[in-house]
DNA sequence: AATGAATGAGACTTCATTCAT
DNA sequence: CATGAATGAAGTCTCATTCAT
């Protein structure tokens, strides 16, 4: 099932607003077909499950969302800034996305899925803590010689993939009523600035 | 509802582990009057609803896990280090409780305890923050005049419990199999290291 | 699960009936709670599963029909003529029993109860094994000494048997419109004759 | 649909082929169109109805299966072991076949099919029962002329059409390991042998 | 304080079948 | 000759909850 058929498509982005909505429990297959203006059996006709819907699913909210956010070479402060700028723009746009931060939901329910959500999350950590490897072993324009207490990369990712998404839960309890982008980008800063250290910037 | 009865504490013990086994849909009423070795309609005797168990679950578990996990009068970081050490070792042993880490996940299902969890949520979260407006209000040995570009309280307070928060599951997905108080303790060193490091090294 | 409720022995009791009526496929949860008058998850208060009725109704079956037909000490030609007379007698007075005359026909829809079937249509040609081999034993009244060619036990309970489900098979297909009673006779009868020799009884 | 297109044909014999497999509760028409690769509705290009399909497999069945079990001239002893022989060999290599001992077990499911099922078995208890008439006619190298308590034909060919039947059944209930040819053989061993034995030893 | 019995709503899924193309 | 899409009916089962006792 790599390719999905138009039909498949549209199934799985009906799913990912009613998530959005309702949450994992508000998806069901009788207010699925219903939103599609169809009866339940026709859902079977092109996936096998509900859980196949939902592993399309995280195939295609990984895929659009994730590579739609770029994080590589330069792996600069800025270039995390910019990319969890254009996260919480994309969110703020269509907050059902949302759901794609809180993946790690359907492992309770369904323990198929178990394996492609702790992947999929490990990955994204992955992708950060690079990225923070990166920025340490380039000497920074203050760069002092005494690398003595250097914070792991891994924790580091842990703490801005960990604060996102405590950011975007609140966000998302509240509401959506206030400016997720705004809250976001302090997060963000908080963690970049004191990596290179508040009195290194400060002069 | 204030004071509990016996079997009232009781059925919210239950409630509290069997969550932490299978998550809220591992929670039914049949399944908690199993445990409990009675019928369904007995829990009725003592809670009107499922949403009541659950509301009087929140409140225990914050006063409960909270109260055993102070944090104030100190706010260095070796109290915060000390205060996630005792979070750690209390979820390792009582992997159950881990729920109280999640406690908004409720909140999709069940919209009457959305305040409740947004309440305690960020009631959390200021804690820490009051934590960290104290300790950097406190002039540090070193300490720079230039207080310019210093992170918010409140986005440091995110981002510790965010990691926290993700640590503690992907622990749990991986079936706690490894050592959470080690990994914690990497998580909460990165963040306070990097408040205070890079500060010395910057001279 | 021994013993049955009252409840739980009336649920057994139209199962058996419909099953009577329309075969295996005729016994849904939907309908067999209509016959009982009350709705579908009433049903589930009382068995577990639908395979949890058909286990005990298959225990109900033995017991209540195969006991009610001993078939014991004596093992004569007399005795065996008698009990399946019995049995035809049981099987025309209520016809919904020819059920347990197709036990066997469940094991296709459950492998759960695969076992249960084939440890019953074991015990039954046993039990009329045994009563082959006594007979055999038993020196006949025209006793000749020679031996020789002696048909086993086995085959001729399997006879028997086999012949007289496919009378009631038969019986049932033509709607039961003619005499089961005297054509089991005449079956059990030709068994019985040809066994001690038509020539050696004509005498 | 007396001549069966080559299509027709194929499906049918995929048709016995799952019925061998799976029992009738295996006969989807899903998993027909599967089996074969095309979908669903070209098969009610070749067949009405899955009823249809069904007849036409009678029909296949009983030309097939019992043309190459012919069983006539001789009418000895001899000849009834050989028939039978050649049937259990049949079912040895080709185990779906035995659905063709089970033909009846359709007619609760469809009434249409019932007439004909009715029909066929009845025809293959005729066709044993004339030969067991035809060897009561001959007069036997002993020849006794008191032919009093003869079992009458019909109740022999059911005796040995019901045992075998059972035999198969307990064959395939038991996943086809034991030797069905062996075990077939003492069963129609020990009904000839019955008939014409005791009537050697009386003298 | 608790039970036995039941319920309405609704969950996911399967089946034979049809229709336009 | 076949497909893609869909349907109505029905299947088993679960859940929170209620009521009389």
């Amino acid at each position: 099932m790599r390719e999905l058929t138009d039909r498949q498509r549209q199934i799985v982005d009906h799913a990912i607003e009613m998530i959005g909505e309702g949450g994992l429990t508000g998806l069901t297959m009788r207010r699925l077909s219903e939103r599609l203006g169809v009866t339940e059996p026709a859902l079977y006709r092109h996936f096998e499950n509900k859980t196949a819907i939902l592993a399309a699913m995280l195939t295609v909210l990984e895929a659009e969302t994730y590579e739609r956010l770029p994080l590589d070479q330069t792996a600069s402060p800025e270039a995390l800034v910019a990319h969890f700028d254009r996260l919480f723009a994309l969110l703020t746009e269509r907050p059902a996305l949302a759901t794609v931060v809180f993946l790690d939901e359907f492992a309770a329910t369904d323990p198929e899925l178990q394996a492609m959500v702790s992947e999929l999350l490990a990955k994204n950590r992955e992708r950060l803590a690079t990225a923070f490897a990166t920025m340490q072993a380039r000497p920074t324009a203050t760069g002092g010689g005494a690398t003595a207490a250097v914070p792991d990369p891994d924790s580091l990712a842990t703490l801005l993939l960990g604060g996102v998404r405590l950011v975007v839960r609140e966000w998302r309890l509240d509401g959506c009523r206030w400016d997720l982008a705004e809250r976001g980008r302090r997060l963000v800063f908080a963690l970049t600035t004191t990596m290179n250290g508040p009195t290194g910037r400060s002069e």
